[in-house]
DNA sequence: AAGTAGTTTAGAACAATTCTAAAATCTGCA
DNA sequence: TGCAGATTTTAGAATTGTTCTAAACTACTT
């Protein structure tokens, strides 16, 4: 692929965030290859692999803020954990228990018919649908 | 309702549970009138205000042992907190974000159509919506 | 190159939940 | 009814996941 590599520093400033070292590292691990599911521990041990020191406050500070600015969507799923998941677009889960694997499936087929209407004072966000196997 | 009073000391040695006190106590306020959601620390202070103590460690555990009884059914819909629904038939979530309320509605009216099947090696437990609103 | 606002960091702090080991309580049985 | 033995409760400590703090550092502008 001829000059495809991506530019994770302008990614991040159209996003309105820094380009700083370890942002554009995070950056890296989440979007380059497929879509990602990560815990911030799991992230946290993946950047520090790269020998590149970034502190787990920043993992947590990234995670919140490429949330807020939606390059990441949250996933919850289990408690006492949460998953951020690369995969901004529409789409829903199977969550694998007891590991706590995370599958993403597209929701283009999915028909979900006779939903109530929002309670009043509410006006409609997302439709999540987690799909919850046992092995 | 004539001798209607239910004996939650029956269902609790029913599910398999020593009806003790504390756990009584927690049935009964869970179980009577309607559907309730509650979080370890709400009913901690419900029952606190019955005037008898009983400690978080034990609402957490009767929490628990409820779940795994099949009496309650655990709804993780926000990260770092766990809600448990008195209702364990077959129904779906609103849950009213920023304020953190939970609504159920019936299932029996929605159609999900089109769920792709379940990796293999799995099978399939349970599926949930959550309708997400606001404000 | 310097100023400044935004970022990172280690470590403390926090919140939700679980664990521990001792004291209290339930249950079946004599 | 009284006891023994198993289960439960409890206070407090421990654990886990996440956020905060305030000092050091870095990216951007001039």
């Amino acid at each position: 692929m001829p000059g495809t590599s991506p530019d994770y520093a302008a990614r991040l400033r159209e996003a309105g965030l820094r380009p700083t070292r370890q942002r554009v590292a995070l950056a890296r691990l989440l979007f380059e290859g497929g879509h990602r599911h990560v815990t911030a521990e799991g992230l946290h041990a993946d950047v520090r692999a790269t020998r590149l020191p970034v502190s787990l406050a920043t993992v947590y500070n990234a995670l919140n803020q490429f949330r807020d600015a939606g390059l990441l969507r949250e996933v919850v799923v289990a408690p006492g954990r949460s998953y951020f998941d690369t995969n901004t677009g529409h789409h829903h889960h199977f969550f694998v228990e007891p590991d706590g694997e995370l599958h993403d499936f597209a929701s283009d087929k999915v028909t979900i018919a006779g939903l109530p209407a929002p309670p009043k004072g509410t006006r409609l966000a997302r439709v999540d649908v987690i799909v919850r196997v046992r092995r």
